[in-house]
DNA sequence: GGTTAAGTTCGATGGGTGTCAAAGCATCGG
DNA sequence: CCGATGCTTTGACACCCATCGAACTTAACC
């Protein structure tokens, strides 16, 4: 009933593309909104902070996705996203906590 | 004697721009390279693994003081580099270790 | 079926950026 | 003083990217 979204195997999330995707203010503020929930969260609700049309909106998550940060699936017309938090931390440990954290934000 | 170029403040250290800084193949090797040494360094023997012009290579170094990751000195003919280890630790805790890190590389 | 709703895709556009060659600027050595 | 050295600045070029409006796709609902 629920697919998923394509994304980046474990092994092929690069550093740079990573870093390139965070380096945005509005998926920063995509981020630092899913970060701070737990679980998987509707696309809208975590949006709702951003200023941005929604093809921007969908631009950025699409990025996001391809970068190996987060996790889509398409649940009839809505999409619910969450942060690869396994294979992240894996992968580079520490750094979803140091980019994150509620404390970067000041 | 020698003389620090201009760097940002502690608190005006952007973490947009930090991570922007850092999502460059050039900039990111660069700063493994001086992350692996303790201590301030000769910029061009940093520079040596980067297949670049001098031009290109002073750009990132310029982009990588600018964003407060670096700080940069003029002594005589020379630029002495090292990263700001103590400012970032207390900004961002555990950001360089995560980005820098050996495992990070592979 | 027709309509509304949620997201995506498709151009187009404006601004940013990595790169280099050439010229410029201090500095050291003779 | 003069040439060599290390690095920067400038200008130019190609390319990427964030943004939006318009059109499209798919799904829920009456």
């Amino acid at each position: 009933m629920s697919r998923q979204l394509p994304q980046p195997s474990f092994d092929s999330i690069n550093l740079v593309t990573l870093l390139a995707a965070l380096a945005d203010p509005v998926r920063l503020t995509l981020m630092q909104a899913m970060y701070s929930r737990t679980g998987p969260v509707d696309c809208s609700v975590i949006a709702e902070g951003v200023e941005v049309s929604a093809p921007t909106v969908s631009h950025h998550y699409r990025v996001l996705r391809e970068a190996g940060l987060t996790t889509t699936t398409v649940e009839g017309r809505r999409r619910v996203v969450s942060i690869r938090y396994e294979d992240l931390e894996a992968r580079f440990p520490g750094l979803l906590a140091a980019v994150l954290a509620p404390a970067a934000n000041t």
